[in-house]
DNA sequence: ATCTGTGAACTCGTTCACAGCT
DNA sequence: AGCTGTGAACGAGTTCACAGAT
């Protein structure tokens, strides 16, 4: 496996993706690196030196084969058997991501959610089974599941997440407006919705004052 | 202004975060930047270089006095006046926003939002107007907006962001599993989850191999 | 003695520019 | 002629390491 950098990962994901959405109304078969670039904004030469990485060859004539682009990108993304994943939190924001998921990768699945309301617990909402907080650990543990989403309130977070770890988790994905401490092997990705909203405003306003500046 | 990264805004506000946490319980008024290292898990090194940045600076005796840092963040990160925010589409992710931002930040107001549900039209929710999607221009430029976000589904989110844009709008945090095309002077802020759960499971899949591979 | 402030070095990711292929 | 693959240059962001302050 060659060193590939977390912003690498995301752009072949995001290859992916658009590669699924052209591939039905496949007019053409094969795709050129600029054609990729228009249609992602990066520029062409980081999506040859992206393909490189994962050790696929285009054509200089024809480019890429869309297929096999394809093929190549999901082999090295995807695991070699389906992952399992559990949220924990079913508030607002955990029925958000098992909607949006829903039927989006057929190569992960929301095995599970977990939540502390009484009303939930032991019922299928969305498909997917609810438990008990209580019992995170012995469920995650026996489904050997490895990736936890958390969507619960910011007190709960850190709780949780040492939880997920004790249980065997690898990869957490956090939405509570916290950083978690971790020990280093585990994977973050933190997904922190106050912060993003908190940059934006500084972002409006800077290119407010810029376009003042530029009168 | 001196040049800023992106990066360094977002760890800006996270200082901010952590020293009005810190505050309440001010067992001490000072704060040296490896105190504030541990807590955050960044350097020590970066905390100074940003506090730098910001025109700050503490004393080699004491480090940085609490309140002065925390002053001089805040009149960094926010605008004079208080800042007004849209959110487009009240699903479950647009409530989760509402709940999570819900007195957060006396600087950043949910001013409106909306949808296109006659049951939520034109009530209160959760304190905020929700009004239906065909007024947006009018409400955001009016009202002045200059933040939008966009929690609708994915295949509407181009048309709305571009309609944002239109009503004047300069900065756009999208939820939607889309790259949004709009012109280069509006700053966007993705947050994608279905990326993010992809990238957490091709991680945590990477830290097994690894695992296996030191055995 | 122990901190901050900061020039310099370094690291990592991106882009350039061109050789090589067809 | 027009693409890919890639060494080399570049640039942004981070860390080092030490001068300066008290």
């Amino acid at each position: 496996m060659p060193k590939m950098s977390e912003k690498s990962i995301e752009r072949l994901i995001l290859y992916r993706r658009l590669l699924l959405d052209l591939q039905p109304n496949h007019r053409k078969d094969h795709i050129y690196s600029h054609e990729l670039a228009k249609m992602t904004s990066f520029t062409p030469a980081q999506i040859r030196r992206d393909i490189m990485a994962i050790g696929y060859s285009g054509s200089p004539v024809h480019g890429y084969d869309l297929k096999l682009l394809l093929h190549s990108i999901s082999e090295f993304i995807d695991a070699p058997e389906k992952q399992e994943i559990a949220i924990v939190g079913l508030g607002h924001l955990g029925r958000a991501l098992l909607n949006y998921f829903h039927g989006r990768n057929p190569n992960l699945e929301i095995a599970v959610v977990f939540d502390s309301d009484p009303k939930k617990i032991n019922r299928v909402i969305h498909g997917v089974q609810c438990y008990n907080t209580s019992v995170l650990e012995q469920i995650i543990q026996q489904k050997r599941i490895c990736v936890g989403i958390i969507a619960v309130p910011v007190e709960q977070a850190q709780d949780i997440a040492e939880r997920l770890v004790r249980s065997g988790i690898k990869a957490i994905l956090n939405f509570a407006p916290v950083r978690l401490q971790l020990p280093p092997e585990i994977y973050i990705e933190n997904s922190d919705m106050i912060l993003a909203v908190e940059k934006a405003a500084f972002f409006a306003r800077k290119s407010i004052n810029e376009e003042r500046f530029n009168e």
